[in-house]
RNA sequence: GGGGGUGUGGCGAAGUUGGUUAUCGCGCCGGCCUGUCAAGCCGGAGAUCGCGGGUUCGAUCCCCGUCACUCCCGCCA
């Protein structure tokens, strides 16, 4: 390198008039007017406009004629303000430019495959690929700096609030509940497989009952389930665990987390204690446990209206023990045509709901295919209840109950969304809290709502006996824009409670003992009340910045086979390896 | 495991109700050009239309299969 480099290409300004600088960096674009060729110059902090002048330099013009994109150079000038009327108020630099009096050509670049400036709607496969050179583009790069940024403040607040960080293990043990496992083939111990974590939850408990009191980690997880926009195979947790707490100190202590978040990145002031819904209530009026509260249209429960409708339909959804919901979209008759309410149909057929029944409230009257097998009773209940006026349209969905919320909760949002009532630089947070214990698996067994190791609220424990699907817990999920952002639990911190639940799950003595057998025995050795929270951590980065994709808030993402384009993995191993290992591939093709 | 979308020079797109030179913009190469900022003007090169099979006189287009990317359902304690 001829040069060092005295500056960024982000900093430069009129207060730097008359000085030397010698910038290096990516040459992002040219143009070559013949007898001047400007250069936009880039690096991580930013674009600088250098010129080419061959009265300034002669030499250095006729060689910088070979320039082209991505080529790495480092320019030696001086820094002067652009003349009038020649600015660029869109770039932070844009007062100055810098000409150039000697320049080095580090490292020539191959013609990039896409321009790296505008690579947003270049196709996944090359933008993968070639994660490194997209890298180069100022937005993903700014999503990146923000990531580090707020992972910086979380870990500040934390460590100020008595946290500690500690490390967990990345090989451990599997576990039969929860998602599939990423397996580890052990060399040492051959026929046995390490599991790489699907959250630290074991370990963070441990980590209590050792007496750690207030503990913290940004931790990697790991499952092998298939992914979403919103979901990689490995992911980011900020865990933390708390002990002598109750779900009040947790949540208080979440609360204060994000309303310095929102101070430091946005500027707002987060009003606290943030609002509180039941599972129960989010559910019956959101339809599902996280609502997206930054507009109405809430659900309406119409199942007593129409247990003896004359509308059929209806009718036998209540008694087939389904119910009867609606939502009330309102003033919405004169932007929906016939055709957007026939849509609704294919919209819900995915939750495997069978239709989507309307009212429009025209001035004429109610147009509807159905409300003329309404008897008149009914008719007058239902515009009382949904508080329908004339240019309203309600829609309808009847159906077992979970068919219903989620027909109704994706309507919502799709309807939210197009019906213009939603503000995309609101970021609204709240509490979704007294979730049920369990839930019924497909084959009506109890399956956790949270995890195995969630204390049912203590009134309802009694009922673990006679009618578990009653019984709530204290877990509390933080939603986000309609998004779960993280959500935790008061765990069970007593061994006779931890193995009665299992029980319940339908673990017997034996497995408890083989698959959790030590924190059985941990709970009988002064193990303290405690209790946490784990943030998804990317997620929390695309609510912030209001990405559509978790890969743009990831350096090196995956694809939704799960694969990394850039690396090629998973890829085949040598057989000599897999003989260390004792591992056989069966099928190998 | 299931459903939808996409695949055409390096990149982004158009197109062909099946017809023999496959179009446009950017980029690339050459030339011109002293104030651009995704510069402009002129010229040029570059494509077995994802892959395999079928139908047909003829397939980029129709059919079947397959691969990749993507969105969704299931799944994600």
């Amino acid at each position: 390198m001829k040069f060092k480099r005295t500056h960024t290409c982000g900093e430069l300004t009129k207060a730097h008039t008359g000085k030397t600088v010698v910038l290096s960096g990516w040459v992002e674009n040219y143009r070559d007017h013949g007898g001047v060729e400007f250069i936009d110059l880039n690096d991580r902090w930013g674009m600088t406009q250098i010129v080419f002048d061959p009265e300034i330099s002669r030499k250095a013009h006729e060689l910088a004629q070979h320039l082209r994109s991505q080529d790495v150079i480092s320019i030696k000038g001086n820094v002067r303000p652009r003349p009038d009327g020649m600015a660029n108020p869109n770039m932070a630099t844009g007062e100055v430019e810098v000409y150039v009096t000697d320049f080095e050509l580090l490292n020539k670049s191959k013609t990039p495959p896409f321009d790296v400036n505008h690579a947003e709607n270049v196709n996944q496969e090359m933008r993968l690929k070639y994660r490194y050179l997209e890298l180069r583009n100022p937005e993903l790069r700014n999503n990146l700096i923000f990531r580090s940024k707020v992972t910086n403040s979380i870990r500040n607040f934390l460590v100020d609030n008595g946290f500690i960080e500690v490390e967990t293990p990345v090989l451990t043990k599997a576990t039969p509940e929860g998602a599939r496992d990423y397996l580890v083939p052990s060399r040492v111990n051959s026929g046995k497989f390490y599991a790489l974590p699907q959250s630290p939850q074991l370990f963070k408990q441990a980590l209590m009952i050792s007496g750690f009191d207030k503990y913290f980690q940004i931790a990697k997880c790991f499952r092998d389930e298939d992914l979403r926009a919103d979901r990689q195979p490995e992911f980011t947790q900020v865990d933390l665990e708390m002990s002598f707490v109750d779900q009040e100190d947790v949540m208080a202590v979440v609360e204060k987390l994000f309303a310095r978040l929102l101070k430091e990145f946005f500027n707002r002031e987060l009003k606290l204690p943030l609002p509180r819904m039941t599972y129960d209530q989010a559910m019956l009026e959101y339809g599902k446990d996280a609502p997206d509260l930054r507009f109405g249209l809430k659900i309406v429960e119409l199942s007593d209206v129409f247990n003896d409708s004359g509308f059929g339909v209806f009718a036998n959804a209540v008694k087939d023990g389904g119910c009867v919901r609606a939502i009330n979209l309102k003033n919405a008759a004169s932007s929906l045509s016939r055709k957007d309410l026939d849509d609704m149909t294919p919209f819900v057929k995915v939750f495997r709901a069978k239709g989507v029944a309307w009212i429009k409230m025209n001035e004429s009257g109610p147009q509807s295919p159905i409300v003329k097998f309404f008897k008149e009773g009914e008719v007058k209940a239902l515009f009382e209840k949904t508080n329908a006026e004339t240019g309203d349209v309600l829609i309808f969905v009847a159906d077992k109950e979970p068919v219903v919320c989620q027909s109704l909760g994706a309507l919502r949002e799709f309807f939210g969304k197009k019906l213009g009532l939603i503000d995309e630089n609101e970021l609204n947070l709240s509490w979704v809290v007294d979730f049920p214990m369990f839930e019924k698996d497909q084959d009506g067994n109890p399956t956790p709502t949270h995890h195995p190791f969630t204390s049912p609220k203590p009134e309802d424990a009694d009922r673990l006996d006679t009618d578990v699907f009653s019984v709530k817990s204290n877990a509390y999920d933080i939603v986000i824009n309609g998004t779960e952002a993280g959500g935790g639990s008061i765990r069970i911190h007593d061994n006779a409670m931890q193995r009665k639940i299992f029980s319940i799950l339908g673990i017997d003595e034996e497995q408890a003992k083989e698959k959790f057998g030590f924190l059985l025995d941990a709970l009988q050795y002064g193990a303290p009340p405690h209790g946490g929270l784990a943030l998804g951590l990317d997620r929390l980065i695309m609510l912030f910045l209001n990405t559509e994709s978790i890969r743009d808030v990831i350096a090196f993402p995956k694809t939704q086979k799960a694969t990394c384009l850039m690396t090629d993995a998973p890829g085949v191993v040598d057989d000599e390896q897999l003989e260390e290992l004792s591992i056989d591939i069966r099928d190998n093709l």
